[in-house]
DNA sequence: TTTCGGGTTGATAATGATTTTAATTTGACA
DNA sequence: TGTCAAATTAAAATCATTATCAACCCGAAA
């Protein structure tokens, strides 16, 4: 854990970046809840129990250099914030997310499913891929579990 | 074209929705710029050069509206707003983008290349999909040209 | 024809996330 | 120690989107 931090001051460093106080309370947030998918509230309320004179324009601030610099990734679920998401160390490529149209979850998945497709994309749209987002909107095995016990009323009206 | 309004005018009153002049010039719109990827800020003002009356709220009411009855998608890029798409007619599924991180441009794959994709999802998550996103990011072929002639700074530094 | 009621609209206010601003603090370095 | 740029804070500003509400439209019932 704490060479991941001193690993990521060297990243801030390398770009004449500092780990302040502020920025590395911050990012110990975001490794404490690294399965989650925390808006940039979520972020500063939680930073804020440790380190209660920060701001929420840093968090901000903060949020977007990481984003900035690869090591978290800002996705957007299409509810009207964005989220942020460490990188794995040393991930070529974004990992990929499903979410529950139902509870509203939202799982990961590190594997990297696209090669194939990243493939085809790069020969037949002569397209030079950096990086990609891929999210499932489905329902989860938990609230498919739910469903098979008490279904709900679209459950029944979906037959 | 014609007979694509009508169908979506059945498809409202399947629901018991008019449509409504407002709407029909918000749909000509988005028919007419089929290609683009209009915020709802850039259909109101297309949508105003024909109907100066309409409102900014009616357009958002009706996007939403046509979203819900799935007859557009809503798209997020990560820049502050929200994008809308027509759907293909018929199409089980929303359709991927390629974005471009020189120009911007938004290029679209009607092709379903996640088939093999989500069976492994299904399977292997036990999640049962209902649509998905993916997008890639990157450099388009227009960008790849240009920087062959004449290389830009970034281009140079990659080497 | 008149009245009623629900759906729709337009203008505007309100909201909520994010960004900017201006003043202040910090920390490295001369 | 003094200086300067980067970083921070709180507050104000911005921007997209949503809610409010009076007015309107239009078909059905009286």
């Amino acid at each position: 854990m704490e060479s991941r931090i001193d690993r990521i001051k060297k990243h801030l460093h390398s770009q004449s970046y500092k780990l302040t106080p502020q920025r590395e309370a911050t990012v110990r947030v975001l490794l404490e809840n690294e399965e989650d998918h925390l808006s940039a509230e979520d972020v500063y309320l939680l930073v804020k129990e440790k380190s209660p004179e920060i701001g929420l324009a840093t968090v901000y601030r903060t949020l977007e250099l990481l984003a900035e610099l690869k090591i978290v990734d800002k996705i957007n679920f299409g509810d009207g914030v964005s989220r942020f998401d460490l990188r794995q160390e040393g991930a070529a490529h974004f990992h990929h997310h499903l979410v529950c149209i139902e509870c509203g979850a939202v799982d990961e998945i590190q594997e990297d499913l696209l090669g194939d497709v990243e493939k085809v994309v790069e020969n037949d749209w002569n397209f030079k891929i950096k990086d990609h987002r891929l999210t499932f909107h489905g329902i989860c095995y938990r609230c498919q579990k739910q469903e098979d016990k008490e279904p709900t009323e679209q459950a029944i009206n979906h037959t």
